[in-house]
DNA sequence: AGACGTACCTGACCGC
DNA sequence: TGCGGTCAGGTACGTC
């Protein structure tokens, strides 16, 4: 599930939790995700207080006081619970445990998540982030930033959002959302989507991101007691996953049709998005 | 340099 | 009930 709305959902929902918290110990029960853990994560997170968590595209950043930053990842099915103890759950590889009892656990079946360290001065050279590009929700993201980046490029555009280094957060499930709103066929060629269509193509990101975010954010007082697990929530797709279901609120009669673009499915109705 | 296919790993689901 | 095949929201790497 996480893509940028989620990891974002997850974010907020740990800072108002475990902000000011100091680990006490780690435990890891399998350090071999995508990339191996760093050896000594263990030991350089304890007796660290969590600062505040930042994120930078998919990517959750925990800032711990003396200037380390805990970078997160969660993959294709990564999951972060706050709990009182250890849920003992399969697949709960690490976990982070705090003075005066809260536990963070990283549950996550498919291993291709990942956790880094790195210096919170030198975040920007760091290999997982120099080459992302910008931040979909900040206030300089908008047409002619986004024709910028696909201009001159020749693969479709649904492959050019899900590349981090255009846009930074983005995930199968929300290209399709946004090349919906934005009435933009995923074949149409990258560099082709200039003016106009950068305009209303940044503005659906954007709109679709934060309608996601609310969502998410809405349902997280409710999910949080229950189970403690983190950025899961109901939203409705207009496209995603409706493959021969009608096109919402649409007049044209056109069914939503699944094809497939770089080994990855894509929605979209073809008389809707050109 | 850029674009494409494939690999990584586990589980859920579908049809037989 | 069990088995094989397919699919899944992400990224990195090799190859052309």
């Amino acid at each position: 599930m996480p893509e940028l709305p989620e990891v974002e959902t997850v974010r907020r929902g740990l800072a108002a939790q475990l902000t000011g918290r100091r680990i006490s110990h780690v435990t890891v029960r399998r350090g071999d995700l995508r990339r191996p853990l760093p050896p000594d994560m263990g030991q350089v997170l304890t007796g660290r207080e969590v600062q505040s968590f930042g994120r930078r595209g998919k990517y959750l950043l925990v800032h711990l006081d003396g200037g380390r930053v805990l970078i997160v990842h969660l993959g294709m099915s990564g999951r972060l619970f706050v709990g009182a103890a250890p849920s003992g759950a399969a697949h709960e590889h690490v976990v982070l445990h705090f003075e005066g009892g809260a536990v963070l656990s990283y549950v996550d079946h498919r291993r291709f998540g990942l956790m880094d360290l790195c210096e919170a001065a030198r975040l920007g050279e760091h290999v997982l982030l120099s080459a992302m590009g910008p931040e979909p929700l900040a206030a300089d993201f908008d047409g002619p930033a986004l024709a910028k980046r696909l201009s001159g490029k020749d693969t479709p555009i649904k492959a050019a959002l899900l590349d981090q280094r255009v846009v930074a957060g983005l995930g199968n499930i929300y290209v399709c959302e946004a090349l919906f709103y934005a009435g933009l066929s995923p074949r149409r060629r990258a560099g082709s989507v200039q003016g106009g269509r950068a305009a209303r193509l940044a503005a659906a990101i954007k709109n679709v991101l934060e309608a996601a975010i609310a969502a998410g954010g809405s349902s997280l007082r409710d999910y949080v007691q229950a189970t403690g697990e983190l950025g899961y929530f109901q939203h409705r797709f207009a496209v995603y996953d409706r493959a021969g279901q009608p096109c919402p609120g649409c007049d044209c009669g056109a069914a939503v049709r699944r094809i497939v673009q770089s080994n990855r499915s894509t929605f979209y109705c073809a008389k809707r998005q050109r």
